[in-house]
DNA sequence: CTAATATTCAACCTTTTGGTTAAATAATGG
DNA sequence: CCATTATTTAACCAAAAGGTTGAATATTAG
């Protein structure tokens, strides 16, 4: 198991890398269209996008004169395992959990 | 419930502060304690010990002239529960997960 | 071929990070 | 009280982060 964490945790202490991880769980973006909903410049886009892919959170990948965003699901493991070991598996609000994923849209009602 | 994924994620991006959390599992330390094993300086850990104040991952409290580290795992739920968010749970290694709390001294063989 | 689209690069700026050393502050032991 | 111990603060430094604007590079459409 290769271990990054500093890229990873890095790259997820930033709510604009955030938000676009979750935009990128609905599906395969291209920069142009990652940019969309903020108000930065497409160039602060690009860079937040190059240190998403440094981390390996997400993988881009050219075709014709489009580059797609990918999500990389898996890599977040190494950090998911790292935190899960300070016990947040049992001490765990699940309630919480549950409603978190409602609000984020990832379970249905 | 309060989100300070910002800061969360930004204390644990430093390997450093991400050891001084493992040793913290064991038992509260003193800020002392905390630097030994590190050869940076002093005042370099009372930062990191900052940081980790700040994002809430430790409390610090002050016993006469010794100011006292504790971890504080329900700080990191917020995180973990962001993460899980991503489908770690059914894509989890659960072996790799078994052979780091082992490696990290957090289950007994 | 040329204009438009998609994306990055370069140069710049400000703030933060992670480190240093030296001095300051606080509390204790004797 | 005084020396020692515990910790932080201050001033500094180099590098990185997050943003900008404007120019450069591909690629595609017509």
């Amino acid at each position: 198991m290769v271990y990054n964490l500093d890229k990873i945790f890095a790259a997820l202490a930033d709510s604009t890398r955030r938000e676009i991880l979750i935009m990128l769980l609905e599906d395969d973006m291209a920069v142009t269209d990652v940019a969309e909903p903020f108000n930065i410049s497409l160039a602060a886009i690009s860079k937040h996008l190059q240190i998403l892919s440094k981390s390996g959170l997400i993988i881009q990948e050219k075709r014709g004169r489009v580059k797609w965003c990918k999500l990389q699901v898996n890599a977040m493991r190494d950090a998911s395992i790292w935190m899960e070991s300070f016990g947040q598996l049992e001490h765990m609000n699940f309630d919480a959990f549950e409603s978190f994923l409602l609000k984020e849209k990832i379970l249905e009602k």
